[in-house]
DNA sequence: GTCCAGGTTCACG
DNA sequence: CGTGAACATGGA
């Protein structure tokens, strides 16, 4: 072992090839991540991060020293092999495009709190809204963390503990509106221990999923972004509006089928990864209509 | 003013 | 079991 690698740095590259930062970061499973035309700063855990794209992988550069860089290539899933999962899904023309238009695009390894929190918020919001709300949220109740100077994002994703706290009230002044009691409940159930979001990963996927869809306000769509963004399940395949129309365009023939159906076609049909897939026709989709209505960011 | 946003819940046939 | 409205809030 190399001395060098347990020095602690403020800088780090992270050796991969087939990562798409942009579109990994930019794909609407994390909302704290912020691009400056270059480099994408955003909170890890307790660490303030910057990621740029680099020939030979993606360079990081954090606020506070570290040694140990496990927790950014966790985060990064840079591990993975993504040639081969994608390998394993099935030929489609359109999915083929999302893939070769976004290909790199990875899926995140999220705190379960953090992602299960963001997207009690999601529910009819506009990304760019849950971003918004998300950034309050943390401005408002988390803890502060080492910044570099004139840096903005200085702030932890507030702990369940820290939300359970609060009081309702609290968070409709965010303007979470009638996401703020559910996610008040799920605050509480995960501070208590009723809900050991960590132990699920352990799971099957279908017990971890009932048990995510017990909480008021998570049902089979969020549960399938917790299952996916953040417990490693790859198989999950979130259906919200834009799956909708991407399967019922492309796969349906334009066909009306009700949400219910389409869980069940994706469930079968797209197999052991298909999350990868959903996140690329997700992405893909999303993208095309910003081209034709001007607007995104 | 109307419609829609990475949904969920609840009431009704 | 399937469908439809209500739920807050803000932007197009």
């Amino acid at each position: 072992m190399a001395f060098t690698e347990f020095t602690p740095r403020r800088e780090f590259l992270v050796r991969v090839s087939d990562y798409n930062l942009d579109a990994t970061l930019d794909s609407g499973q994390a909302f704290r991540w912020r691009f400056n035309g270059r480099s994408w700063t955003g909170v890890i855990g307790r660490r303030w991060v910057r990621l740029t794209p680099h020939s030979e992988g993606i360079h990081a550069t954090t606020a506070a020293p570290t040694a140990d860089w496990d927790w950014l290539t966790d985060y990064l899933r840079t591990q993975v092999s993504l040639g081969t999962i994608l390998a394993r899904l099935p030929h489609h023309p359109f999915l083929s495009t999302a893939i070769q238009t976004h290909y790199g695009l990875r899926l995140l390894r999220q705190d379960p709190w953090e992602c299960l929190a963001s997207f009690i918020l999601s529910s009819t919001k506009q990304i760019v809204q849950i971003k918004e709300i998300v950034d309050r949220l943390c401005t408002a109740y988390g803890d502060l963390i080492e910044t570099p100077p004139r840096e903005s994002m200085h702030k932890t994703f507030p702990s369940a503990q820290q939300i359970a706290a609060l009081k309702e009230s609290e968070l409709r002044g965010l303007g979470m509106g009638f996401r703020a009691p559910y996610l008040m409940k799920a605050a509480q159930s995960v501070a208590d221990g009723r809900c050991a979001l960590r132990r699920l990963a352990k799971q099957p996927v279908h017990i971890a999923r009932s048990t995510l869809m017990e909480l008021a306000g998570v049902g089979r769509k969020i549960a399938d972004c917790v299952l996916l963004f953040a417990l490693g399940f790859d198989e999950a395949f979130p259906v919200d509006v834009w799956m909708m129309k991407t399967l019922q365009s492309h796969w349906f023939a334009n066909e009306p089928i009700s949400r219910r159906r389409l869980i069940a076609f994706a469930e079968t049909h797209f197999g052991c990864y298909g999350g990868y897939a959903q996140q690329y026709l997700f992405h893909f989709a999303r993208t095309q209509q910003a081209g034709q209505r001007s607007d995104e960011h």
